[in-house]
DNA sequence: CGCTTTCGTTAGAAGTTATAACTGACCTCA
DNA sequence: TGAGGTCAGTTATAACTTCTAACGAAAGCG
């Protein structure tokens, strides 16, 4: 039993449109990309005249705001299924690095080029930050100072000047290289799909999949 | 003597318009994106009327394109007049930071979200194999196997892979390890910048320039 | 059954890119 | 110096876009 099928029918049926009005705008940025989004041609594809779409999204901008939240959810569950299923840092490597393949229109949705003027509703930052949670926790192995310290490149400037500057991990118990190891993680691998998915390595000749692996093993080393 | 002097009145003139209509492109993009950008406003803040600027640009695509490739040329200049000027791979990543700081919108239009049809034409992936080349010379160091070799993170699989794959430095003598050093260069300093120049490190209170610093120095030590 | 809410419609305003046809100025060449 | 061609910029127009306003009709609710 879903939700939308508690709602009264009025509201399974909005919902239902809506839902479709959705799909079809991924379907478009997936060929054409955000900017390519048209919502007249949405509503001819399903059948009714431009200006009824306005009944669902007040305006285009809010419909992406949407998408880009929903991509943001996407990602956090992702990660956040890896993780309770007993993935390691490695392990949420992988799991981002399937999801940037799996719909690249919709990583950089997330990723890409911001416009300069918007600003992203608090909600969206709250997921942003729950994935970063999902991050620390990996980040910080199970034995943390017990055992021979597994530790990738320490460096110790930085990791003073986190262990000062952490706001953003306020709530998080993790330790200073904690915090380097995951933002290691973040911009590291970020970059990579980054570039793959733009196609920047076409050409190129080797596999960006083994630089991607090479850096998870020196990230987990 | 510059290269317009030498040309027919008509050609100067043409010439000096072509560049304020970039000019004022720029700007238009530095404040707004590139989506943003409006033949038709440029036209009007210029004093004529729409249509005329379609003497000097086929389409708004065109453009574009222009800009794009002016923005690589800006790049490749800044990383070979650096390189130039005895700068080590550091060098140049301070240089390559500079020049994203200057014009974020820049940036993006070289390394940002791609447009899925769009292809870049061929001199244009020139100029970004002579950056590439830059990279690949500043990544053998000077005394290459004289002294102890001062190694960032080996990666005998990844070195492996790339001594069979690589076209994109067919014509350049650097080892495996050098274009291993070059690739990760490109990819971890383009993941920070990317990330800090879109906004995500704000409100997270740490200096991203630490995290930059830090990445130079285990690339470079 | 009637009232109200909501959905979808058409009409229209204000933009955009881009093309076609025309005018007028400049530049060259005889 | 005059004639012709080239080229810049114009207006008009087509085909788009987002988005607002006003209206009709259908559906749900008391």
């Amino acid at each position: 039993m879903t939700v939308a099928d508690k709602a009264t029918p009025r509201e399974r049926y909005r919902a239902q449109v809506r839902a479709e009005i959705k799909q079809r705008a991924w379907d478009q940025i997936a060929t054409a990309g955000a900017p390519g989004l048209s919502l007249n041609a949405i509503a001819k594809q399903m059948g009714m005249s431009g200006p009824a779409l306005y009944r669902y999204f007040a305006s285009r901008d809010e419909l992406i705001t949407e998408l880009v939240r929903d991509a943001y959810r996407s990602l956090a569950d992702t990660i956040r299924a890896a993780a309770a299923s007993g993935a390691d840092l490695a392990g949420l490597g992988q799991a981002l690095r399937a999801w940037a393949l799996d719909d690249p229109q919709r990583y950089f949705l997330v990723y890409g080029t911001p416009v300069p003027g918007y600003h992203a509703p608090d909600d969206i930052t709250l997921i942003a930050s729950e994935i970063m949670d999902a991050l620390l926790n990996a980040a910080q192995p199970a034995g943390a100072a017990a055992d021979t310290p597994p530790d990738d490149d320490p460096d110790t400037p930085l990791e003073a000047h986190l262990a000062q500057h952490r706001q953003w991990a306020a709530d998080h118990p993790a330790p200073p290289a904690a915090l380097r190891r995951a933002l290691r993680f973040w911009t590291r691998l970020h970059g990579i799909l980054s570039l793959e998915l733009a196609g920047h390595f076409n050409g190129m000749g080797f596999d960006p999949v083994e630089l991607y692996e090479s850096e998870l093993r020196h990230l987990t080393r």
